[in-house]
DNA sequence: GGCGTCGGTTGATCTGCATCAAAGAGTACG
DNA sequence: CGTACTCTTTGATGCAGATCAACCGACGCC
């Protein structure tokens, strides 16, 4: 998840009552699935999340889907490459990147994950997983079982799910083929700070979850490269940087360093 | 459609008994839906396109729900970006590519696609298109109106299809973020190659439908860059090259010049 | 609290590919 | 059938970003 040119999520889906909290520490504690809290048509996370546009009477079917919860410990893995397909997972919180590997040994993280997020789609095809995801904290996701996605709602809404995913892959296409590296961060960043801001969490402030490496590797770009345009952006003034804690300080700035013009 | 590092479509889903055909001018002339030959459950692309792996009973409830054609000229679009999504199509004969432009004008094509392949899953998650496709040549295609894929079966089949398009995605991240131009121009002509064989062409000698052009901004590179890699193969007598006509010499050649070893 | 490891920063150098340029080949069209 | 496109090829040059290298700071561990 996370395109780049500021895909989808259009302000109307964002959680209105939703209290903005500084993005520090995940709040943890996975609540046994028959909890009140946990259920979909009271998660707050509902707006984001598969529900997202649902009536809550729908909603009341997907929660008779999802009834079990999985933890996965910091650089535990989620799902491999060629695991077995049986159950999609939505990010209850924590963070994921998830990884391609060649057979030459090379790979590249492919995306990032937050919650509210669905996982697994790509097993669906082949009935296996072709990627691996690997938590970059220690994480929870809802366990979704896919044989149960039975009704025609369910298999709309997960229909949208992967359609948004499919056009959040143009996205990282087109910064891949076409964007410079200042251009690619300048959308990284921008692209978190959106979906930070669905999920309730104030826009311009935030941890990053992954290293230099991994940016790097999403983006294209080496973790040199990636360093550097930070130190820049910080010198610009666009933002500001502390080891993995970013204040964005100009963001009608940094979106016109992605409409290529000045230099 | 079209990833690279060698993507699903396994040979058991190759059509058996197509005959192999140079792959030369399309054969066009649309029959009327009413012609047995256009049924899904006779036409000869079954094997490859929505209703691959379906049984012949479920392919019957296809059949019901394909009733249209339509027929797209060369350089003119099936939709565009910000059109009304209504249908998914089927290509049923001829060529397309897909294209997203950015604000700025700048574009990136992000894809190529053949006959088989289905059309248009970005516009369900917010019910309008978010590419352009236009017809590299004459085409038809099935038009497959989304409200009609009622039955579970049916939406299994576009879920799979879906999830094979994400991990397609997968492969060209892959491609635009860690290879070199060799590499990738490598990746593209076995992909072709391969996607042709599945249909029922030879692997080893084909047209391209695209410009060095869109060929460069699908992989990333510079139109130059790709001319210069099609002189240096041919040099190197992995191919032959005259204009769009492409025989491929040495596969195992090509394959090798994806892992980066030898230089 | 010292030490080792991992991640991050910054500098110096190298290179793959873009860009600029110009000419040639194919194709469409009047 | 010649003219004017568009597409392709090939050469010369420049630069963005990779790579190599060294150092530094943060954090975890004994």
């Amino acid at each position: 998840m996370n395109a780049v040119p500021v895909p989808a999520l259009p302000n109307a889906l964002r959680p209105k009552a939703m209290p903005i909290a500084r993005h520090g520490e995940p709040q943890h504690g996975a609540a046994p699935v028959s909890s009140v809290q946990t259920r979909c048509g009271t998660c707050n996370l509902r707006e984001v999340c598969l529900p997202c546009g649902m009536q809550q009477l729908d909603m009341a079917l997907l929660d008779e889907v999802v009834y079990t919860r999985k933890r996965i410990k910091r650089g535990e893995s989620l799902y491999r490459l060629g695991s077995g397909f049986e159950s999609l997972y939505a990010v209850r919180s924590g963070f994921f990147k998830s990884r391609v590997v060649l057979e030459d040994g090379r790979d590249q993280v492919t995306g990032f994950h937050m919650a509210g997020e669905v996982l697994g789609m790509d097993g669906i095809g082949t009935n296996s997983h072709t990627a691996d995801v690997i938590a970059l904290e220690d994480s929870d996701v809802c366990v979704i079982p896919y044989s149960h996605l039975e009704t025609p709602r369910l298999r709309h809404q997960l229909h949208k799910v992967m359609s948004r995913e499919l056009v959040r892959d143009q996205g990282v296409m087109m910064l891949l083929g076409t964007m410079r590296a200042e251009e690619r961060l300048a959308a990284f960043l921008l692209n978190l700070s959106q979906r930070f801001v669905a999920r309730g969490y104030a826009c311009d402030e935030f941890h990053l979850r992954m290293t230099r490496d991994e940016i790097g590797s999403y983006l294209g770009l080496s973790l040199e490269t990636v360093s550097r345009l930070f130190s820049r952006f910080q010198d610009e003034d666009l933002i500001t940087v502390q080891q993995k804690h970013i204040c964005i300080l100009d963001i009608p700035g940094l979106r016109s360093m992605m409409s290529r013009d000045q230099d």
